[in-house]
DNA sequence: CACTATAAAAGTGCATGCACTTTTTATCGG
DNA sequence: CCGATAAAAAGTGCATGCACTTTTATAGTG
């Protein structure tokens, strides 16, 4: 009779929210975590609070330090670019399988994704990244493989803190003509240019931070100045 | 004076330890891991046991069910499969990086690694196995890409894992001389053979396990191919 | 004897308390 | 006013205790 108190997931609802508003930048890299303001604004104790940092550790978003407050993780531009490349090779797996597979069902519920997106387009940046982000999530739910979506959000959350760190405004409109190609493509069953435009959308996604491929780093200092001091 | 009671690594020294266990196979598919017992054999306390556990879980090592004791996981079979797909993927990139870029150190490290896990064919599986792991984690380890290292180490155990419950028994000399290939075609800096052995290494791993026939569910032999084929 | 009901045991879930560390604030000499 | 320093506050690390759930052992009944 009594709620059964579902509560294995307050951690996941904590997680969530903490996901949610780094990818909308509304947490920034080195924004402290303390636990028991996080189980106050939750209502739940410290320890459930900081089950959820556990977490956010784990995959990459938060920073534990001993002793001290947590912390939203701060990536390192290599460690940017590192989740770029897998992330790139995790999501073409995802169109492949995709590619001539997709239902009426899921095509619609794309279109409409990419439709919501573009309505967004004009409104604040928060909504707009994350429906981008989101787009991403959705495409790996559709494979129905747990492993590979839970790997695809996590590379494609830990990007989108990279891009709080490293990257210049937000683009909607880019995101929303190359998602719309993309989901063409997957409709047509045409694997190979699924595969190709997925790979290209990415890597344009990362040049937005600067992350495109050179192997020297004493560009990198320049790089990451470049978005501060343009403008 | 007294040691700084560096604790955060308990938690490590208890999931290390698991993830021997299961790679090696002293721990199997469903058994029981209870907290105190974990605690006691560790001397730690229940909150760390616990915390080894999430850490486990998170890693898809251990499956954690509400108010019952957690055990080890039993990896469905498409989980198995689709494990080993991102596992190419990720181990593709390895190579990738690692083709013509390794050290004369880096080298002969690995020489004496497979030189050990020659000497050890004739020993015990539990080793054999372990150190045929191993590999693949020290190989990852030379990328000296942390998330790249990480991701490999884990979707490794889990091949492990999957292995332990679906496979046929390990044959050590087949691996050794994989191995070995492999390392010629780094060392000579030929990416693409390179890319070519691991991809195939893998795929007749996977064939151990009977992952790459269909056995109850065959229905994209296909798809579960492509990309041991391709290229 | 099987089969159920029931009580004890084992185990997890989680809040809490205390020791310890870091951070902040307050105080004081120059 | 500034910098240093000590004291208070804030925060984490972790063991522990108690409520609750599951499992196991026990006893009762036709």
């Amino acid at each position: 009779m009594k709620p059964p108190k579902d509560s294995a997931d307050r951690v996941n609802r904590i997680c969530s929210a903490i996901r949610r508003a780094i990818i909308e930048r509304a947490l920034s890299p080195g924004d402290k975590l303390p636990e028991d303001t996080l189980g106050e604004r939750f209502g739940v104790s410290r320890t459930i609070a900081r089950q959820a940092l556990g977490q956010l550790a784990s995959e990459g978003l938060v920073d534990l330090r001993r002793n001290r407050i947590a912390i939203v993780a701060t990536p390192t531009f290599e460690e940017a670019r590192d989740v770029f490349d897998i992330r790139v090779e995790l999501e073409r797996l995802v169109v492949r399988h995709l590619a001539g597979r997709l239902t009426k069902d899921q095509i619609a519920a794309l279109r409409a994704h990419v439709d919501e997106q573009e309505k967004a387009s004009a409104g604040p940046e928060a909504t707009s990244i994350r429906l981008a982000t989101d787009f991403h999530v959705v495409l790996a739910e559709m494979t129905g493989k747990p492993i590979l979506i839970r790997y695809v959000s996590e590379v494609a959350y830990r990007s989108g803190l990279s891009l709080s760190a490293y990257g210049r405004p937000h683009s909607p409109e880019c995101a929303v003509s190359e998602h719309r190609q993309l989901l063409k493509a997957l409709e047509r069953g045409d694997a190979e240019a699924s595969i190709k435009l997925m790979s290209s959308h990415l890597a344009s996604v990362a040049e937005r931070a600067s992350l495109a491929n050179g192997d020297s780093k004493s560009r990198d200092l320049l790089a990451i100045l470049a978005p501060y001091v343009e403008e």
